[in-house]
DNA sequence: CATGATGTGTACTAAGTAGTACATAGTCTA
DNA sequence: TAGACTATGTACTACTTAGTACACATCATG
């Protein structure tokens, strides 16, 4: 891990902080309850990401998508995990399948399931 | 966790012993590169269910799935975390999309996927 | 009847995860 | 120029993960 999850928190974070004095290290660490010092350290890389819930608390602080910080932090969301531990073939299966699928056919299906006469 | 891992798998080796001698603790423990003690303690219940590498040794030694074991152990192949990790949006949303939906649904899709004209 | 295989109990451990607590040093501003 | 706020450095730590090492009792059999 190159340190790409501690580099985007700290560009987002300071990029909201040009117009809004309260995204200091302090404040936001203090708003998702970790140290200041380890908010820090995560942002230069000094230390591994977060856990989970931090991360997700962090997307919230910084309206960022929860999913893309977890995987910048090399993990995935729990919840998406239990789906596929529920259904561990099904879903093994189906993405596996799609693994080198370019994204507008992932998308297609996204879209297909959502509005379709299921 | 209710220990069913364990007693999937101690059911399925003792199956196979049956009818053949070598699926003892002891050897199969030795051909995943375990101690017989720690199998042993697995199989029973009393220690977590074992780290992904030795899960997957396991199903290749049991002929069973490998995905459906890892699930059984609450986890999920770091393969499948990756193709997740990589496009976070397009997966975490297709994959909530399909939460809910019948086994018969993300069946066709797999199918759809496969033998479709992508 | 000893030799070998089997399953299990006990005791321990190295490495990783996810942080805290406090001290220090620079900057802003009233 | 003191007070408040800022970021960061240093030193620890509790908990979890993923096992090993070895001793022990039982059973089978040649």
């Amino acid at each position: 891990m190159t340190d790409t999850f501690g580099k985007y928190i700290r560009e987002r974070r300071e990029r909201l902080r040009a117009s809004d004095a309260s995204f200091s290290v302090r404040q936001v660490a203090q708003r998702i309850d970790v140290e200041p010092s380890f908010l820090s350290k995560v942002e230069r890389g000094e230390v591994a990401p977060p856990s989970e819930a931090k991360i997700v608390a962090l997307a919230g602080e910084l309206d960022d998508d929860p999913d893309v910080l977890l995987a910048l932090a090399g993990k995935v969301s729990s919840d998406l995990q239990e789906v596929i531990r529920r259904r561990p073939e099904l879903f093994g299966a189906l993405i596996r399948e799609l693994k080198d699928m370019p994204d507008r056919a992932v998308l297609r299906l996204v879209r297909e399931v959502r509005d379709g006469d299921w």
